[in-house]
RNA sequence: GCCCGGGUGGCGGAAUUGGUAGACGCGCUGGACUCAAAAUCCAGUGAUGGCAACAUCGUGCGGGUUCGAUUCCCGCCCCGGGUACCA
């Protein structure tokens, strides 16, 4: 291939005079080539050559649906693209593969519709995917393709859900173990097997149990409580046909890992923010754990308090209306009232909740407990505003240090005890209302009213800190309770009402047993049924599927295998373990290939997994690093967050959105087609109903792939969100189309020495180019190839040379005009296989240096020095200078600040 | 309410161990080419004043530290995202 192959290519559109798109260069043909030259090549084929350094660079696999790419899949997996190309000239092994998470609710959804089956569906989807990301040219190896619903993917998604079942928390080792090194307790042994199997399974990781649940009414399934969003609706499917049910479902024991899963985040290299949201999620808190005594009861009502410390403002106790102890608490003139509190707080639906959150409600029990601390009869109430679920479900309340405490004593007249001075930290007029109990303070302060010299506890004066450690010692040692740690985060539910997703391996005998199937049984694969819809009472559509569903064992005992069906998050939880050893049919990846590539040194993806994804990912995690499974104790050390595509969108002065194809803009102004009402230009999420969706095929087809890889790494910084505009994409494709011209004019390129200034902008291109992809700062990246690009077109020549050199560098950006370009120059093979070109300092030095020389701070004048002056020289030039002459007339020189290669700043005065 | 980001030209955005604010791109203006238009190429483009040289102002607002602040400190305002009775 030579220039003349190259003008033949492009001579045609040169001339083109009736097109109206421009045709410049002609990237329909380059890309298709380049795109076929590097499959059959196996270009991105990753081999296990543990001799070299190795990169795994992994990007959030899709969800394949039925709409196709968007613009925001690209985003991610250009940056990666980018990083690996670079990576591999850099000498690097690198493994970038590329899967589909393919179980999920819409192909559920489209067979419940039509009959179509799943996994036809899906099989579609995943073909239109990987069609539409191979135009892209992204640098894939496809031999590594995996999917979540391939039964030899979720064969080993369901042997890791064994491996959960089968594994214990030993929390004095911190680790988990294999449930057959439990030691079980003599006296449980002594009870027999049934006793055994019960002390087993309460502490195995993932077990089976009655779990008050999200049940979604439309949807027929029950989500996790994190898909039930604050204003109540199911983030699923945006109804608000969500409620409470008690039902049977599979739960892991996440909370055991939450100090594991805590102390893990320090190690990694992730945005702080997204750390910051796992650390709130897991929600440790260091308190106390408190039993006050019951009058006429024989019984204790634990609580656990952050602030022990304020025992003696505790005026009252609540307990959660789900509390055990309630009913025997309630004395019986109360229990009617009780009754009916409880009845309706389990009626009342989410959004009622929500909507009663600012107001508390509750009803006292009639019974009174006695503050430990002083000895004070205190009533107990129940209200809602406690749950069950967090600490032990019951509290002390301390209405003059708890803004929660303080509204329920409130609204219900209950006494308010101020027990904190908060002198100095506050005005005389708040401080007055606190004292008297008329307000709520919950900062620091100093003690007041907090002694009881009968039992030799006296914390007045004291600074909180100072007053919780005293309280929780007293507390041991009185034996009335002890310093706790707790968590927010919660048993993971892991099952759902569903067809689509992972079978759980799991029989239920007759007997009332639960096992598992042996590894050599898996995998266990979804049934064929007729209907898809889900059974009435909210079952899984398995449980229509009768052949499947029964299984007799070899004594005749009968059994029937869970219909519940695994998450979408099962598949995406160990998807990166896959990729390393995929077609793997004997394990789930080699132990030696494991060792090798993990852990995935960057991992890209949306914010919008900040919490669950990884978290789930890491507590799986860690518990095949606790068996001995993977030799890494975090999955993913680099984590970055592609920020959002947005787009225009149009709206009313009153706030209502116009379809895009209904708005015309004059003059810089938007206006309604039909109404001629002016509207304004917001910046909106894509979405079909603004009508202002971008479809990455129509840019490929319109601007070809490199322009549109280009453009969203030059539209602003990859963690940013930022809009779409077409005329941006114009901007990248005007830099390729003058990178093709310059360079495929054979008459620009000349032999011999490159001219200095040349080599000069060169060099700072190959620098900044590296240093930048490194820094994931590929918007400035792109920005100094054009200042190079524009250099040339100013020199006029370049030398070949330094042409194959400037290829080698925007090869990861736009690697189709790169090879196109390479092979042009004669150079055989793929432009990225040679290393990346080596940076040389020596031509970025200079002799002079322009000092801004600046009064008061005002820079006034540049002075032009050679390299190398002392800062006493320097500063003598700029004194001699006619212009500091000028500057400095009537005034006094007071001091002259010279920062050598930097500034020169003079300060002056008026003379006096 | 709390937590995390972020406010720089007409627009997307550059620049931080404190040292020439506005790189690069879009848009706009003018010129070349053309019968003409498109495309392309060249030049200009923060605001205000001025024919110009140049001057003054300018990184959300108000203070502070400094020879010098987009950058550091204090107090506000606005926007985006996350979260919600976790005792």
């Amino acid at each position: 291939m030579g220039f003349r192959d190259f003008n033949r290519n492009f001579a045609p559109s040169f001339y083109s005079i009736n097109s109206s798109i421009p045709m410049d260069y002609n990237f329909k043909e380059i890309e298709a080539k380049w795109q076929q030259y590097w499959a059959d090549n196996k270009s991105f084929k990753t081999y296990d050559d543990f001799s070299k350094p190795k990169f795994y660079c992994l990007d959030m696999f899709p969800y394949p649906s039925g709409a196709g790419l968007h613009v925001g899949h690209p985003e991610g997996y250009t940056a990666t693209d980018i990083v690996c190309r670079y990576k591999r000239s850099k000498g690097f092994n690198v493994l970038h593969p590329m899967g589909w998470d393919a179980f999920g609710l819409p192909a559920e959804q489209y067979a419940i519709q039509t009959g179509t089956h799943p996994a036809e569906t899906t099989q579609k989807n995943c073909d239109n995917f990987r069609r539409q990301i191979q135009a892209l040219g992204l640098g894939y190896d496809w031999d590594r393709e995996i999917n979540t619903t391939d039964p030899s993917y979720f064969k080993w998604t369901q042997w890791i859900f064994t491996k959960l079942y089968n594994t214990w928390f030993d929390a004095s080792a911190e680790k988990g173990r294999l449930i057959s090194e439990l030691p079980v307790p003599a006296e449980i042994k002594a009870a027999g097997p049934i006793a055994v199997r019960e002390y087993t399974d309460q502490k195995r990781l993932a077990y089976y149990g009655e779990a008050q649940v999200w049940y979604c009414r439309t949807c027929k399934t029950v989500c996790a409580n994190e898909e039930v969003l604050n204003d109540g609706s199911h983030e699923k499917c945006g109804t608000k046909e969500v409620e409470r049910r008690f039902l049977k479902q599979w739960m892991l024991r996440i909370p055991h890992y939450a100090e594991r899963l805590l102390e893990g985040l320090d190690g990694l290299d992730w945005p702080e923010g997204v750390k910051e949201m796992q650390r709130n999620w897991i929600g440790r808190s260091t308190g106390a754990e408190v039993d006050f005594a019951l009058a006429g009861l024989n019984k204790n009502l634990r609580v656990y308090t952050t602030r022990p410390d304020t025992l003696f403002g505790a005026t009252y106790m609540v307990v959660a209306p789900e509390h055990e102890l309630v009913a025997e608490i309630t004395t019986p003139e109360q229990q009617k009232a009780v009754k009916d509190y409880i009845t309706n707080a389990a009626l009342k639906s989410d959004l009622d909740r929500t909507d009663l959150a600012k107001g508390k409600t509750g009803v006292f029990t009639g019974r009174y407990a006695i503050n430990p601390i002083n000895g004070a009869q205190i009533p107990v109430w129940v209200a809602d505003y406690v749950l069950m679920g967090y600490g032990t479900g019951a509290i002390m309340a301390v209405p003059a240090h708890d803004d929660r405490d303080f509204e329920f004593a409130q609204t219900y007249n209950l006494p308010i005890v101020c027990i904190l001075d908060p002198a100095g930290n506050t005005s005389e007029e708040l401080r007055a209302k606190i004292l008297k109990g008329d307000a709520c303070w919950t900062e620091d302060g100093g003690y007041i009213n907090s002694a009881n010299p009968a039992i030799g506890i006296d914390i007045n004066g004291l600074t909180k800190e100072q007053g919780i450690r005293q309280v929780t010692e007293w507390l041991e040692k009185a034996g009335l309770g002890k310093a706790t740690v707790n968590y927010k985060l919660r048993d993971w539910l892991f099952s759902r009402q569903r067809y689509w997703g992972e079978p759980f391996p799991v029989i239920h005998w007759e007997d009332g047993e639960v096992t598992l199937l042996n590894d050599a049984e898996l995998p266990l694969q979804l049934p064929e049924v007729e209907k898809y819809q889900p059974g009435e009472t909210g079952e899984s559509p398995l449980s229509n599927a009768g052949k499947w569903l029964t299984v007799t064992d070899a004594n005749g005992r009968k059994g029937r295998r869970e219909t519940n069906t695994m998450p979408q998050w099962a598949g995406s939880c160990w998807y990166y373990l896959r990729f390393i050893d995929p077609k793997n049919d004997t394990e789930p990846f080699a132990k030696a290939k494991e060792n090798y590539w993990m852990p995935v040194d960057l991992y890209v993806g949306g914010a919008e997994h900040a919490v669950l994804h990884l978290l789930y990912s890491r507590f799986w995690h860690k518990v095949l690093f606790d068996l001995g499974i993977v030799s890494t104790n975090e999955p993913f050390q680099k984590l970055f967050n592609q920020g959002m595509i947005l787009a225009f969108a149009y709206e009313t002065a009153s706030g209502s959105k116009v379809p895009s194809d209904m708005v015309t803009e004059k003059e810089g102004k938007y206006f309604h087609n039909e109404t001629g009402e002016e509207l304004r230009q917001i910046v909106a999420k894509m979405s079909k109903s603004l009508k202002n969706v971008v479809n990455p095929d129509d840019v490929v087809e319109k601007f070809g792939a490199d322009s549109l890889r280009l453009y969203e790494m030059f539209i602003g910084p990859l963690d940013a969100t930022k809009p779409w505009t077409e005329n941006g994409v114009k901007g990248v494709y005007n830099f390729l189309r003058r990178v093709a011209t310059f360079f495929g004019e054979p008459g620009n390129l000349t032999e011999g020495a490159e001219s200095k200034e040349t080599l000069k902008i060169l060099h700072q291109t190959i620098k900044k180019a590296g240093d930048d992809i490194e820094d994931m700062k590929f918007n400035t990246a792109i920005s100094q190839m054009m200042v190079f690009t524009n250099h040339c077109y100013k020199a006029g020549k370049v030398t070949t040379e330094t042409a194959n050199t400037f290829y080698q560098v925007l090869a990861p950006f736009a690697p189709h005009l790169a090879e196109e370009l390479w092979a042009l120059n004669g150079n055989s093979g793929s432009v990225g296989i040679p290393a990346w070109p080596v940076f040389n300092p020596a031509f970025l030095t200079e002799d002079v240096v322009e000092y801004p020389v600046s009064f008061n701070g005002k820079v006034r004048f540049k002075l032009e020095l050679p390299v190398g002056l002392t800062a006493k020289e320097v500063e003598e030039a700029a004194l001699q200078s006619d212009m500091t002459k000028k500057w400095t007339e009537g005034m006094t020189i007071v001091k002259i600040i010279v920062v050598p290669g930097k500034i020169v700043n003079i300060v002056l005065r008026d003379k006096v």
